[in-house]
DNA sequence: TCAGTATATTTAAATATTATGATATATAGA
DNA sequence: TCTATATATCATAATATTTAAATATACTGA
């Protein structure tokens, strides 16, 4: 096709959405919260083995591109994953239907 | 879940993956070869209006994980994608259903 | 063999990402 | 208010990615 450039606005946002997703501790956090909804960040940690710093910091990532969301429950904070394209390439990469 | 972990093998390889097309170069000529199968570099050089050596390795990156093939002809190399599982993400991606 | 075209590789600099310790903030309960 | 716990932010060093000019290689046709 000759004009591959005329959507490049649009390829660029979902190059930024898959970047978001191609770290595997962020696409760990987005797998698992998928799983088991709203578990915790020191639950996060523990799997995760990583120091709270380094995971606070994907987190942050992930929720400045509306990835996931933080409920605060008290002193802690639960995540979801509020963004239904990420969700579809999930489960796509994964190989789940619904 | 407490064991993530466990498949952090599996998420590491998908996020590589994920990676590899999260560059927007390298999503739009993975895009762009799965819409016109087999356009040659040149052609996407001027699409994309990139120097030439700068096209070549983001085609390096996408050869050396298998996501592409060139095939020789003359004195041109055609590209097709061949990974099924990065033509899926990039179906759902922009919204193809086949 | 030589020239021209298409593509790949090398090298280096510029830029971006990632990781982590230290510090800050928010909340709950005593 | 003080303390403890959970989470976020800051600063910066380590690492990785990206870019592009220069050069190399592969092929074709004269």
């Amino acid at each position: 096709m000759e004009d591959i450039i005329k959507d490049m606005d649009e390829i660029k946002n979902k190059a930024k959405l898959l970047k978001a997703i191609s770290h595997p501790i962020r696409l760990c956090v987005v797998k698992g919260l998928m799983e088991s909804e709203g578990y915790n960040v020191t639950k996060m940690q523990s799997c995760l083995d990583i120091p709270q710093s380094t995971l606070s910091q994907h987190l942050t990532k992930l929720k400045d591109l509306n990835i996931i969301e933080g409920k605060r429950n008290g002193v802690e904070i639960k995540y979801y994953v509020i963004n239904e394209e990420v969700k579809k390439i999930v489960n796509t990469i994964f190989g789940n239907k619904e």
